[in-house]
DNA sequence: GAGGAGATCGTCT
DNA sequence: GACGATCTCCTCT
């Protein structure tokens, strides 16, 4: 058990992530993710996921079969699948099912929980002084461009290929984890996934309902 | 507030 | 050689 902050929190386990990606994409909702720096700890609260079936799924990496890049996802679960997009950004991901079976959830959006100052640095953001310190609806804007993406969670969190593919998202010892802090999501809603054209219709999108720091449209 | 276009490059065909 | 699990900026309303 550490702390964070005020709270505490215990690493999640490998066999939370050696299931079906819809279950996980779902049960990831509410945990946080952390990373540590040599300045301080960066974490966010995992408010919205996508599942990508390695099988079937004609929208995942993994559709096509095994390649350099996807290697990841056909490996063990719990580990980071990070892919390089538009020539501009780093999406994380994280590896389901058992070794050998492909399988992912991409990491949609997060509350800024800790270290949000460094975040906001890392994103090329300037907060105006006491921003942390704001509530209502004027901290939810200031505090929404930090992680509201897929590619802001990377960026803020220093996220890129070259250091974090195939890094282990629940060892102890990791640098950079998933936690659970005691949370409980009440609300999950469920739609089509964002920004892809295969398999577009399947309902594979979570996020916790009413949460004000969901991406695109809830 | 909504909608459209450009940026930019790794990956696979 | 085409395209993509995105983001930002700009324009129009």
């Amino acid at each position: 058990m550490d702390t964070i902050s005020q709270g505490r929190f215990t690493s999640l386990s490998t066999d939370f992530f050696n299931r079906d990606p819809r279950r996980v994409a779902r049960g990831l909702l509410g945990k946080l993710l952390i990373r540590k720096t040599p300045s301080g700890i960066l974490a966010g609260r995992i408010v919205e996921t996508e599942a990508y079936l390695g099988q079937g799924d004609a929208a995942a990496h993994t559709a096509a079969g095994r390649t350099p890049r996807n290697a990841v996802l056909f490996g063990p679960p719990g580990h980071a699948y990070v892919y390089f997009i538009y020539g501009n950004y780093y999406c994380l991901n994280v590896s389901c099912l058992p070794d050998g079976v492909p399988g992912g959830v991409l990491f949609r959006s997060m509350e800024p929980i800790a270290g949000i100052e460094q975040m906001a640095e890392a994103r090329g953001i300037e907060l105006p002084n006491n921003a942390v310190e704001e509530t209502g609806l004027r901290k939810i804007s200031l505090l929404k461009k930090i992680s509201s993406g897929p590619g802001r969670i990377s960026e803020a969190l220093e996220i890129t290929r070259e250091r974090d593919n195939g890094k282990n998202l629940v060892s102890p010892r990791s640098d950079r984890r998933i936690v659970d802090d005691g949370d409980r999501v009440r609300r999950v809603a469920v739609t089509p996934r964002i920004g892809i054209v295969k398999s577009a219709e399947q309902p594979l999108r979570y996020y916790i309902a009413g949460n004000p720091f969901v991406s695109g449209h809830s």
